[in-house]
DNA sequence: GTTATTTTTTAGCCTAGACTAAAAAATAGT
DNA sequence: ACTATTTTTTAGTCTAGGCTAAAAAATAAC
């Protein structure tokens, strides 16, 4: 069993390992987790103990077969719940992760495997991100982000990149959610930004928005 | 905000007061949390600075309303959860403990006032014992233990004392659970075992056994 | 009412996980 | 290639929450 500063530290770790290829180093780690680098220093060292990563003395450290099973446990109890929070207990999409970043840690397989079930074994968290199976097997989706798409092309909406209270509840204000289909009607090479369609309404964003919002092409 | 180590104390001393009357002392404390009297001592004296319980050195502790406040939040939060995994879940009710023992850390008034809102604001929990409204009040009962019926009274299960697996385990056995109504048919004063009558089925329980269940007579 | 026993507290130590400051290694600039 | 700068590690502290052993208070036994 580990403790909830392991759990964290493995889950920061994949995350991580998903943008930046080989090894993260102590500093990245330190930033992501809002500690210091000598702390994420000695959890790293634990955490090689333990075999859960490798880790190689200023050159960084990358997660273990062992260790990434830990990971996509933790990352498959967090969507679920958000799932829950968002389906049953009807919260806002934008309001659920603090709580999912507590209820990730309760400890029970059994829990799990009745709450997917309960939920209906659902594929993607209310952000678009896909739920690992119970091997840990991710959906391989086919995503771009907004702002690769041209003029008179369309998406549906899948998912954001980076998603901040902010952000979500823009696109709330736009009406855009998970399943929203998405029109390109211009694109401005110069700064990136583009005119889209969203239902009935037109209009304009700006690359920061567009770089943010997945979208699947069909 | 309080740690899950002074939640776990507070939420002990509260069921310890439930039962005896006046301070609880340390060593109480102590055998409850299964822990040295000597760290009780240290944590009764830190929640004591905090304002959460009263406290006289060789006397014992005593929650002060705002520590009975926290308690009871406690205790609603984990028979809500218990409701939860029993009602939309299909735990049984002998297996929910454990996780509602992690589930009632999780810090969020909002999740709990949707919970209870998703579970029909439930007023007991599987076990039969009450939960606290939100202001922290609890229904009152007219329970007695079932070994206080005499011959040819009756009662309906409405909740057991000590709930340990092995003794929900022969309730379920003998189909006893909540609503289920009970007839005493004989009771040996000798030593306190009686003959009952549950649905078609007549069998003998011990002193032990009745001084475990309550029953609402009415 | 003094002594023996039990209960409770204090003092000092241990581990996890954080921190600061200093040292060591890696990288960059010329 | 050598120095300057940045990154990373080590060494030493701190707090929360445990522990053991010893001291002090309360209770029990005569």
């Amino acid at each position: 069993m580990y403790s909830l500063a392991e759990e964290n530290y493995i889950k920061a770790i994949f995350h991580l390992q998903q943008t930046k290829s080989g090894a993260v180093s102590t500093n990245a780690i330190a930033d992501s987790m809002d500690t210091k680098a000598s702390s994420a220093t000695d959890m790293v060292q634990k955490l090689a103990d333990k075999k859960v990563l490798s880790y190689v003395k200023y050159k960084g450290a990358q997660l273990t077969e062992k260790g990434k099973k830990i990971a996509t446990r933790i990352v498959r109890k967090h969507r679920l719940w958000e799932v829950f929070l968002v389906d049953k207990l009807g919260f806002h999409w934008d309001e659920v992760h603090e709580i999912a970043e507590q209820l990730e840690h309760i400890h029970s397989t059994e829990l799990i495997k009745r709450l997917d079930i309960f939920l209906g074994t659902p594929a993607f968290d209310p952000h678009g991100d896909p739920i690992p199976d119970e091997h840990g097997n991710f959906i391989k989706t086919e995503k771009k982000l907004l702002s690769q798409l041209n003029k008179s092309q369309f998406g549906v909406c899948v998912g954001v990149k980076e998603s901040s209270p902010e952000y979500l509840q823009y696109l709330d204000k736009k009406k855009i959610s998970i399943g929203t289909k998405i029109n390109v009607l211009g694109k401005e090479f110069f700064d990136g930004s583009m005119v889209i369609e969203v239902g009935r309404d037109q209009f304009f964003v700006s690359k920061k928005i567009a770089d943010n919002l997945y979208v699947q092409t069909t």
